[in-house]
DNA sequence: CGTTTTTGACCAGCGC
DNA sequence: GCGCTGGTCAAAAACG
């Protein structure tokens, strides 16, 4: 159940949680303040580092819908969540490059807390100074610009899936890196297919991969993982942009199958898990989460487990409404998003009450490239 | 029937 | 040049 985790939220891509984008730092960082009472609503993380483009930074007090962000959810935060949820700390760009990180550490902060951009900041930190992290890493992030739905502009041919078989190396791409609840693993639009699951070095939790179902030729790409620092925390990666429009709907049956498998039994003699195991060290027999629970497990299920929190349910969590917004199209999905999350923050405010489900639903977190601040650009500019 | 998930195999980039 | 690792393909199975 390890793997799966992703699954559901990430199939069914519903609304949207994560849009935080604001400016980008000088070098990529994350900021964790796990004392900060807004640190639940989630970590950001920023990549990309050097990147000559760089905006002002975090610190700058320009953000001021992270601000507000924060004015909106202060009064819901109860400093419980931040270690309730588990957002702890991690920050790194890269999704392996999290892993590497020590939640220990909480102070050090990769964590970026939208809220606290301005004020709650405690310290950046160079990417470049994990060192870890950094090995080809470094590289990627500096390539980290574009943000498959951050730009306005839906077609964009960029990045590297327009060869049949482009394989180019992640620093070669262009990502964005987020790191969401598993709540909000749902708060995508767009509709994922799964392609793919691989174990990643030095996680216990495997890597998939999805492209996106709304057009075949989309070259738009989603890498979603489980934190090893925090396992409520996912790893969401970007690349490629979509090349079309936001769906009106989501696929009929698009995560509807297996996500919904209460249990599977073949799993056990797949136990062997993700595909090209060559690995020693094979999430599925040594997952922390569940060494008798093979990787296949259905991630709602182990969302289950961890959130009793359908999608649907997300969705209006998130929302407030539902899927209103899916009717709509919407261009720009880090726009849309942001919308979506601000709405439902909104709506949490209101009928809220639940200061722990807006945390949840807020724990999502954002990050970016270059681009990122392509939805703090396109809500700026 | 159409779509998604699963998963072994293949391919390519990267480090040594 | 070799081995490791990550990313993708594609066939089979599963589900509504």
């Amino acid at each position: 159940m390890a793997d799966d985790w992703d699954l559901f939220a990430v199939v069914r891509s519903c609304k949207s949680a994560t849009t935080i984008a604001t400016t980008n730092p000088p070098t990529t960082a994350a900021i964790s303040t796990t004392e900060d009472p807004l640190s639940c609503l989630t970590s950001l993380t920023f990549i990309e580092e050097n990147d000559p483009f760089s905006f002002p930074n975090l610190l700058q007090p320009r953000t001021g819908g992270f601000q507000e962000l924060q004015q909106f959810c202060v009064p819901f935060i109860p400093t419980t969540t931040t270690s309730g949820r588990g957002i702890t700390d991690f920050g790194v760009s890269t999704s392996q490059q999290q892993h590497q990180l020590r939640p220990t550490s909480t102070s050090i902060g990769s964590h970026f807390i939208p809220g606290s951009t301005t004020s709650g900041f405690g310290q950046f930190y160079d990417q470049q100074q994990t060192q870890h992290v950094q090995q080809q890493n470094q590289k990627v992030q500096q390539q980290e610009i574009q943000f498959p739905q951050s730009n306005s502009a839906m077609t964009i041919p960029n990045t590297q899936s327009q060869a049949p078989r482009s394989r180019k190396r992640k620093n070669q791409q262009k990502r964005m890196v987020c790191h969401v609840t598993a709540e909000n693993l749902s708060a995508d639009l767009w509709a994922w297919r799964k392609y793919g699951q691989k174990p990643i070095k030095g996680s216990p939790y495997p890597r998939n991969y999805y492209r996106c179902s709304s057009s075949k030729g989309c070259p738009a790409r989603k890498q979603v993982e489980r934190s090893t620092i925090d396992s409520v925390i996912f790893i969401v990666t970007y690349t490629g942009e979509h090349t079309h429009p936001r769906p009106t709907h989501r696929n009929s049956l698009a995560g509807s199958t297996r996500n919904k498998l209460p249990v599977i039994p073949k799993t056990e003699s797949r136990d062997s898990g993700s595909p090209s195991n060559k690995t020693p060290n094979n999430p599925s027999s040594s997952s922390p989460l569940s060494p008798t629970t093979p990787l296949t497990v259905p991630a709602e299920n182990e969302e289950a487990a961890e959130e009793p929190i359908s999608t649907k349910d997300l969705d209006m969590g998130i929302l407030g409404d539902g899927e209103d917004e899916d009717d709509i199209l919407i261009p720009n999905m880090a726009a849309a998003m942001a919308d979506d999350m601000f709405l439902g923050l909104h709506q949490l405010c209101r009928s809220s009450s639940s200061p722990v489900s807006l945390s949840n639903e807020f724990g999502l977190t954002q990050v970016s490239g270059d681009n990122l601040s392509a939805t703090g650009r396109d809500n700026s500019g």
